[in-house]
DNA sequence: AATTTTAATGCAATAGTGTTGCATTTACAA
DNA sequence: TTGTAAATGCAACACTATTGCATTAAAATT
Protein backbone atom coordinates (compact mmCIF):
# COMPACT_ATOMS: atom_id res chain seq x y z
CA UNK A 1 0.00 0.00 0.00
CA UNK A 2 1.73 2.90 -1.18
CA UNK A 3 2.08 6.17 1.40
CA UNK A 4 -0.58 8.96 0.19
CA UNK A 5 -2.33 11.93 2.22
CA UNK A 6 -5.76 10.06 2.17
CA UNK A 7 -4.18 6.90 3.91
CA UNK A 8 -2.89 9.07 6.45
CA UNK A 9 -5.22 11.15 7.40
CA UNK A 10 -8.25 8.42 7.50
CA UNK A 11 -6.04 5.68 9.42
CA UNK A 12 -5.37 8.76 11.54
CA UNK A 13 -8.58 9.81 12.20
CA UNK A 14 -9.57 6.11 13.19
CA UNK A 15 -6.94 5.84 15.42
CA UNK A 16 -7.13 8.68 17.27
CA UNK A 17 -11.24 8.22 17.58
CA UNK A 18 -12.63 7.60 20.83
CA UNK A 19 -15.31 5.93 18.93
CA UNK A 20 -15.56 3.81 15.61
CA UNK A 21 -16.20 6.02 12.81
CA UNK A 22 -18.55 5.79 9.66
CA UNK A 23 -17.49 6.72 5.76
CA UNK A 24 -19.96 9.83 6.38
CA UNK A 25 -18.19 10.60 9.80
CA UNK A 26 -14.65 10.66 8.26
CA UNK A 27 -15.56 12.82 5.25
CA UNK A 28 -17.08 15.75 7.38
CA UNK A 29 -13.72 15.70 9.25
CA UNK A 30 -11.92 15.42 6.80
CA UNK A 31 -10.23 18.89 6.03
CA UNK A 32 -12.71 20.36 2.20
CA UNK A 33 -11.19 18.84 -1.14
CA UNK A 34 -8.59 16.77 0.84
CA UNK A 35 -10.09 13.70 -1.35
CA UNK A 36 -13.04 12.17 -3.35
CA UNK A 37 -15.57 10.37 -1.46
CA UNK A 38 -15.38 7.46 -3.25
CA UNK A 39 -10.92 7.57 -2.51
CA UNK A 40 -12.39 7.35 1.01
CA UNK A 41 -14.25 4.17 0.78
CA UNK A 42 -11.09 2.66 -1.59
CA UNK A 43 -8.85 3.73 1.58
CA UNK A 44 -11.19 2.11 4.05
CA UNK A 45 -11.56 -1.37 1.94
CA UNK A 46 -7.72 -1.53 2.16
CA UNK A 47 -7.02 -0.03 5.39
CA UNK A 48 -9.63 -3.18 6.24
CA UNK A 49 -7.53 -5.42 4.35
CA UNK A 50 -4.21 -4.88 5.37
CA UNK A 51 -5.55 -5.62 9.50
CA UNK A 52 -4.95 -2.31 10.35
CA UNK A 53 -8.76 -1.15 10.94
CA UNK A 54 -12.28 -3.77 11.22
CA UNK A 55 -15.73 -3.04 10.14
CA UNK A 56 -18.82 -2.82 12.57
CA UNK A 57 -22.41 -3.09 10.63
CA UNK A 58 -23.91 -0.67 13.25
CA UNK A 59 -27.78 -1.40 13.85
CA UNK A 60 -29.25 1.17 11.01
CA UNK A 61 -26.93 -1.17 8.38
CA UNK A 62 -24.12 1.83 7.88
CA UNK A 63 -20.93 0.40 8.24
CA UNK A 64 -18.50 2.08 10.96
CA UNK A 65 -14.53 1.67 10.99
CA UNK A 66 -12.62 1.15 14.24
CA UNK A 67 -8.75 0.73 14.69
CA UNK A 68 -7.52 -2.58 15.39
CA UNK A 69 -5.12 -4.04 18.27
CA UNK A 70 -3.00 -6.84 17.21
CA UNK A 71 -4.98 -8.31 13.83
CA UNK A 72 -2.64 -8.95 10.71
CA UNK A 73 -3.30 -11.81 8.41
CA UNK A 74 -6.87 -12.26 10.05
CA UNK A 75 -9.09 -10.44 12.33
CA UNK A 76 -10.39 -11.44 15.58
CA UNK A 77 -12.50 -8.91 16.76
CA UNK A 78 -15.12 -11.15 18.75
CA UNK A 79 -16.03 -8.64 21.35
CA UNK A 80 -19.33 -6.47 21.18
CA UNK A 81 -20.02 -3.20 19.78
CA UNK A 82 -22.28 -0.74 22.03
CA UNK A 83 -24.52 1.88 20.05
CA UNK A 84 -25.80 4.70 22.18
CA UNK A 85 -29.42 5.66 21.06
CA UNK A 86 -28.82 9.21 22.94
CA UNK A 87 -25.54 10.20 21.57
CA UNK A 88 -25.47 8.08 18.81
CA UNK A 89 -21.61 7.14 19.37
CA UNK A 90 -20.61 3.66 18.39
CA UNK A 91 -17.97 2.08 20.43
CA UNK A 92 -15.98 -1.33 20.43
CA UNK A 93 -15.90 -2.76 23.74
CA UNK A 94 -13.27 -4.26 23.45
CA UNK A 95 -13.12 -6.76 26.69
CA UNK A 96 -16.44 -7.58 26.14
CA UNK A 97 -16.57 -11.03 24.53
CA UNK A 98 -19.74 -12.82 24.68
CA UNK A 99 -19.25 -16.90 25.30
CA UNK A 100 -21.85 -19.07 23.28
CA UNK A 101 -22.34 -22.38 21.97
CA UNK A 102 -23.64 -22.84 18.19
CA UNK A 103 -24.84 -26.40 17.28
CA UNK A 104 -22.60 -28.87 15.71
CA UNK A 105 -21.93 -28.11 11.71
CA UNK A 106 -21.37 -24.15 11.95
CA UNK A 107 -17.78 -23.26 11.37
CA UNK A 108 -17.74 -19.28 12.08
CA UNK A 109 -15.71 -17.09 9.83
CA UNK A 110 -16.84 -13.37 11.16
CA UNK A 111 -18.86 -11.65 13.82
CA UNK A 112 -21.08 -8.85 14.24
CA UNK A 113 -22.38 -8.07 17.90
CA UNK A 114 -24.15 -4.97 18.31
CA UNK A 115 -26.02 -3.49 21.41
CA UNK A 116 -28.28 -0.72 21.30
CA UNK A 117 -29.30 1.30 24.58
CA UNK A 118 -27.94 3.80 26.61
CA UNK A 119 -23.92 4.71 27.36
CA UNK A 120 -22.44 5.83 30.92
CA UNK A 121 -22.19 9.30 29.54
CA UNK A 122 -26.10 9.50 28.76
CA UNK A 123 -27.79 7.05 31.24
CA UNK B 1 -53.67 -3.10 12.69
CA UNK B 2 -56.71 -3.89 9.76
CA UNK B 3 -56.75 -7.41 8.10
CA UNK B 4 -55.52 -7.07 4.41
CA UNK B 5 -53.66 -9.23 1.79
CA UNK B 6 -50.50 -7.48 1.88
CA UNK B 7 -50.62 -8.12 5.56
CA UNK B 8 -51.61 -11.75 5.40
CA UNK B 9 -49.63 -12.45 3.29
CA UNK B 10 -46.59 -11.05 4.13
CA UNK B 11 -46.89 -12.28 7.51
CA UNK B 12 -47.41 -15.67 5.81
CA UNK B 13 -44.88 -15.94 4.06
CA UNK B 14 -42.55 -14.67 7.19
CA UNK B 15 -43.67 -17.23 9.62
CA UNK B 16 -43.82 -20.27 7.02
CA UNK B 17 -39.76 -19.89 6.29
CA UNK B 18 -37.02 -21.90 8.16
CA UNK B 19 -34.87 -18.57 7.34
CA UNK B 20 -35.45 -15.07 7.64
CA UNK B 21 -36.42 -12.68 4.96
CA UNK B 22 -35.25 -9.60 3.33
CA UNK B 23 -37.75 -7.22 1.89
CA UNK B 24 -36.29 -8.02 -1.48
CA UNK B 25 -36.94 -11.25 -0.55
CA UNK B 26 -40.46 -10.84 0.34
CA UNK B 27 -40.94 -8.81 -2.87
CA UNK B 28 -40.02 -11.66 -4.90
CA UNK B 29 -41.97 -14.10 -2.93
CA UNK B 30 -44.94 -12.43 -3.07
CA UNK B 31 -46.92 -12.12 -6.17
CA UNK B 32 -46.13 -9.98 -8.98
CA UNK B 33 -48.39 -7.32 -8.06
CA UNK B 34 -50.20 -7.97 -5.34
CA UNK B 35 -49.02 -4.54 -3.66
CA UNK B 36 -46.07 -1.70 -4.38
CA UNK B 37 -42.92 -2.27 -2.49
CA UNK B 38 -43.54 0.37 -0.37
CA UNK B 39 -46.63 -1.22 1.25
CA UNK B 40 -44.08 -3.84 2.29
CA UNK B 41 -41.90 -1.60 4.20
CA UNK B 42 -44.79 -0.49 5.80
CA UNK B 43 -46.64 -3.51 6.48
CA UNK B 44 -43.03 -5.06 7.78
CA UNK B 45 -43.16 -2.12 9.94
CA UNK B 46 -46.07 -2.59 11.40
CA UNK B 47 -45.41 -6.02 12.02
CA UNK B 48 -42.37 -5.39 14.58
CA UNK B 49 -44.79 -2.52 16.17
CA UNK B 50 -47.26 -5.37 16.85
CA UNK B 51 -44.42 -7.84 17.99
CA UNK B 52 -45.13 -10.84 15.20
CA UNK B 53 -41.90 -10.02 13.48
CA UNK B 54 -38.47 -8.68 14.57
CA UNK B 55 -35.73 -7.33 12.73
CA UNK B 56 -32.09 -8.84 11.80
CA UNK B 57 -29.81 -6.45 9.95
CA UNK B 58 -27.10 -8.57 8.36
CA UNK B 59 -23.22 -8.23 8.08
CA UNK B 60 -24.30 -6.43 4.62
CA UNK B 61 -26.67 -4.08 6.74
CA UNK B 62 -30.05 -5.30 5.40
CA UNK B 63 -32.12 -5.69 7.16
CA UNK B 64 -34.02 -9.50 7.40
CA UNK B 65 -37.82 -10.23 9.22
CA UNK B 66 -38.01 -13.30 11.46
CA UNK B 67 -41.43 -14.44 13.40
CA UNK B 68 -41.55 -14.18 16.63
CA UNK B 69 -42.50 -16.94 19.43
CA UNK B 70 -43.49 -14.66 22.49
CA UNK B 71 -43.41 -10.94 21.47
CA UNK B 72 -45.88 -9.11 22.80
CA UNK B 73 -45.10 -5.61 23.97
CA UNK B 74 -41.70 -6.03 24.01
CA UNK B 75 -39.14 -7.95 21.64
CA UNK B 76 -36.56 -10.58 23.40
CA UNK B 77 -34.67 -11.93 21.05
CA UNK B 78 -31.22 -12.33 22.58
CA UNK B 79 -30.38 -14.96 20.34
CA UNK B 80 -27.98 -15.36 17.78
CA UNK B 81 -28.26 -15.09 14.08
CA UNK B 82 -26.42 -17.45 11.39
CA UNK B 83 -25.59 -16.11 7.97
CA UNK B 84 -23.97 -18.73 5.81
CA UNK B 85 -21.34 -17.33 3.15
CA UNK B 86 -22.32 -19.76 0.51
CA UNK B 87 -26.23 -19.88 0.61
CA UNK B 88 -26.38 -16.45 2.19
CA UNK B 89 -29.58 -18.29 4.29
CA UNK B 90 -30.16 -15.77 7.87
CA UNK B 91 -31.36 -17.96 10.28
CA UNK B 92 -32.34 -17.20 13.69
CA UNK B 93 -30.45 -19.74 16.42
CA UNK B 94 -33.23 -19.47 19.11
CA UNK B 95 -31.49 -21.37 21.35
CA UNK B 96 -28.31 -19.64 21.57
CA UNK B 97 -28.51 -17.02 23.99
CA UNK B 98 -24.65 -15.75 24.31
CA UNK B 99 -23.59 -14.59 27.61
CA UNK B 100 -21.39 -11.19 28.53
CA UNK B 101 -21.08 -9.13 30.77
CA UNK B 102 -21.16 -4.97 30.10
CA UNK B 103 -19.00 -2.67 32.67
CA UNK B 104 -20.76 -0.69 34.78
CA UNK B 105 -23.29 2.23 32.99
CA UNK B 106 -24.84 0.93 30.09
CA UNK B 107 -28.51 0.13 29.86
CA UNK B 108 -29.38 -2.07 26.98
CA UNK B 109 -32.25 -1.69 25.12
CA UNK B 110 -31.52 -4.57 21.47
CA UNK B 111 -29.18 -6.37 20.48
CA UNK B 112 -27.88 -7.42 17.58
CA UNK B 113 -25.73 -10.37 16.98
CA UNK B 114 -25.02 -12.07 13.57
CA UNK B 115 -22.08 -14.69 12.88
CA UNK B 116 -21.26 -15.06 9.12
CA UNK B 117 -19.27 -18.67 7.92
CA UNK B 118 -20.57 -21.61 6.69
CA UNK B 119 -24.65 -23.35 8.01
CA UNK B 120 -24.21 -27.51 8.42
CA UNK B 121 -25.71 -28.42 4.99
CA UNK B 122 -22.54 -25.97 3.72
CA UNK B 123 -19.83 -27.09 6.07
C1' DA C 1 18.01 12.40 -12.30
C1' DA C 2 15.17 10.49 -15.73
C1' DT C 3 12.19 6.79 -16.84
C1' DT C 4 8.92 3.25 -16.14
C1' DT C 5 5.36 0.84 -13.75
C1' DT C 6 1.14 0.47 -11.70
C1' DA C 7 -1.25 1.78 -7.50
C1' DA C 8 -4.16 5.40 -6.34
C1' DT C 9 -7.28 9.05 -7.53
C1' DG C 10 -11.20 12.00 -9.52
C1' DC C 11 -15.32 12.19 -11.71
C1' DA C 12 -19.50 10.62 -13.56
C1' DA C 13 -22.74 7.18 -13.68
C1' DT C 14 -25.20 3.50 -11.50
C1' DA C 15 -27.28 0.26 -8.10
C1' DG C 16 -29.64 -0.90 -3.87
C1' DT C 17 -32.10 0.02 0.32
C1' DG C 18 -35.21 2.64 2.54
C1' DT C 19 -38.23 6.98 3.42
C1' DT C 20 -41.71 10.74 2.66
C1' DG C 21 -45.75 13.37 0.80
C1' DC C 22 -50.04 13.26 -0.92
C1' DA C 23 -54.13 11.85 -3.21
C1' DT C 24 -57.07 7.74 -3.29
C1' DT C 25 -58.95 3.54 -1.65
C1' DT C 26 -60.77 0.39 1.67
C1' DA C 27 -61.47 -2.04 6.23
C1' DC C 28 -64.33 -1.73 9.78
C1' DA C 29 -66.85 0.63 13.43
C1' DA C 30 -70.92 3.28 14.35
C1' DT D 1 -75.52 2.26 5.03
C1' DT D 2 -72.52 5.76 6.10
C1' DG D 3 -68.40 7.91 8.15
C1' DT D 4 -63.66 7.76 9.57
C1' DA D 5 -59.20 6.50 10.00
C1' DA D 6 -56.08 3.12 8.41
C1' DA D 7 -53.89 1.37 4.50
C1' DT D 8 -52.37 1.80 -0.22
C1' DG D 9 -50.18 3.41 -4.80
C1' DC D 10 -47.26 6.27 -7.00
C1' DA D 11 -43.75 9.54 -7.58
C1' DA D 12 -40.02 11.72 -5.70
C1' DC D 13 -36.27 11.73 -2.75
C1' DA D 14 -32.26 10.54 0.57
C1' DC D 15 -28.48 7.90 1.67
C1' DT D 16 -24.93 4.36 1.32
C1' DA D 17 -22.06 2.11 -1.62
C1' DT D 18 -20.05 0.43 -6.13
C1' DT D 19 -18.11 0.53 -10.97
C1' DG D 20 -15.73 2.15 -15.27
C1' DC D 21 -12.42 4.77 -17.17
C1' DA D 22 -9.22 8.35 -18.00
C1' DT D 23 -5.63 10.71 -15.34
C1' DT D 24 -2.24 11.38 -11.65
C1' DA D 25 1.47 10.32 -8.83
C1' DA D 26 4.20 7.03 -5.55
C1' DA D 27 7.99 4.43 -5.70
C1' DA D 28 10.76 1.02 -8.05
C1' DT D 29 14.09 0.71 -11.95
C1' DT D 30 17.37 2.25 -14.98
MN1 LIG E 1 -14.62 -3.35 17.36
MN1 LIG F 1 -34.00 -13.91 15.38
ZN1 LIG G 1 -24.42 8.04 24.61
ZN1 LIG H 1 -25.35 -22.38 3.94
Amino acid sequence: MRKTVANTEILRLITESETTLSHADIKSLLPEGLCDRVTIYRVLDRLVEEGLIHKVVNIDGVVNYASCDGCTTKHHHNHVHFNCEKCNAVTCLDNVEPTFKLPEGYSVKEMNFVISGLCPNCN
